[in-house]
DNA sequence: TTGGAGTCAATAGG
DNA sequence: CCTATTGACTCCAA
């Protein structure tokens, strides 16, 4: 398997110049100060960076990352607290699912710019490897020296092992909230009610709490969180759609259809289609896909709005870097899209469908919004 | 207020 | 230990 020549994200992010065009006067707020100072770098701070960063490949970097962690034995909890000023949670899920980068915000660009500037000195490697040795010392010699003593003074584990005398101690109230844990028919229930309705009003949200017996608050959290992740479910299916094969190969680079308008981005064939197959239940089982079918509304199957995407990635400005053969991929447009009479469909389809309710719910709210004043059309 | 983006942190599996 | 999942929270913009 050839697999990917190396990536050599070359890019030294801090190249081009676009002198800060918009700079707000002096506005600078606070800062209480960068936990991790960033290497040595100029006197930059992330945030300037991050600013000036030109578009960088989040999956590829992702990927890269992956592997030098795994090559070297490095925990994400480890890389992420040090590298990243990220929790391990949160680490897996960005190498997981890293987001384009043209949807991220500022904010979240920030660990991929940390990212890449790590992978561009193999010395930091080495860092964090000896990090990992100290912390590992640390720890030896704690448990080592601590055979009869439990000093107040151990701000993590609590796991005093041996001997777990018996204060009872305090927890003050039992607060800690014990989690919520939704049962897998919960989750059906909820994830059924998203398909008729992505944005229930409060009184639907009601509904559904009493009726499964949840808090209000539960069913709306879970709401925000399904709708944010299956916007990312759909992020990494455009990147490995485009990603893949046929037409254009070479062309590496970050290119995923931009596009909040739901242009189809299917290149059936191809990939893996259980021939035959006509029954739904595809292979993924992960837990957001499966979308199952039963939107309330009919998907009128009007062809795709051209759309300008007139959103022209102002390319850095020279840099050495590679400059996209952007439009050429920008969209893949596939006209079978509005063609495809197949009934039934991966769900990459439903989940499309779900995000067009998405629009829908939108245009209905600002359309009912008050304002009888007009729309000049 | 509502919804989105980022995260945290408790947990469940390995 | 480590990683993946996921309910809840914080910030922010409209």
């Amino acid at each position: 398997a050839p697999e990917s020549p190396l990536s050599s994200a070359e890019e030294s992010v801090k190249s081009l110049g676009e002198p800060p065009a918009s700079q707000p006067p002096a506005s600078e707020s606070s800062e209480p100060c960068e936990p991790l100072p960033v290497p040595g770098h100029s006197g930059l701070s992330i945030q300037e960076m991050v600013a000036m960063s030109p578009e960088l490949d989040t999956y590829a970097i992702t990927k890269k990352v992956k592997e030098v962690l795994t090559d070297n034995n490095l925990g994400q909890r480890l890389f992420g607290e040090t590298i990243l000023g990220l929790t391990q949670g949160s680490v897996s899920d960005l190498l997981a699912r890293p987001k384009p980068w043209h949807k991220l915000s500022l904010k979240g660009r920030e660990p991929f710019v940390r990212m890449q500037l790590w992978l561009s000195d193999p010395r930091n490697v080495e860092k964090l490897m000896d990090m990992k040795r100290m912390e590992k010392k640390a720890y030896m010699k704690r448990r080592h020296s601590s055979v009869s003593e439990s000093q107040p003074a151990e701000p993590g584990l609590p796991g005093g092992e041996g001997s777990q005398s018996g204060s009872p101690q305090h927890q003050q109230h039992q607060l800690k909230k014990p989690r919520v844990v939704l049962a897998p028919e919960e989750k059906e229930a909820l994830k059924r009610a998203y398909q008729q309705k992505p944005y229930p009003s409060p009184k639907t949200i009601e509904e559904l709490a009493s009726q499964l017996n949840l808090k209000t608050s539960t069913v709306i959290n879970w709401f925000h969180n399904y709708r944010s992740r299956i916007r990312r479910e759909l992020f990494i299916e455009e990147i490995q759609a485009a990603a893949g094969e046929g037409s254009s190969p070479s062309a590496r680079g970050s290119k995923a259809g931009e596009g909040d308008s739901c242009d189809g981005t299917e290149s059936d064939g191809t990939v893996e289609g259980r021939p035959g197959g006509v029954s739904g239940s595809e292979g993924n089982g992960a837990d957001l896909k499966e979308v199952k079918e039963g939107m309330g509304l009919e998907m009128s199957s009007g062809p795709p709005a051209p759309q300008d995407t007139a959103t022209s990635a102002l390319s850095p400005p020279g840099t050495s870097s590679q400059k996209g053969s952007a439009i050429g991929s920008l969209f893949s447009f596939s006209e079978t899209a509005p063609i495809a009479r197949n009934p039934r469909d991966s769900s990459l389809r439903k989940k499309k469908a779900a995000n067009l309710n998405n629009i829908i719910h939108r245009l209905e709210k600002a359309a009912s919004r008050e304002e009888p004043s007009e729309w000049e059309f």
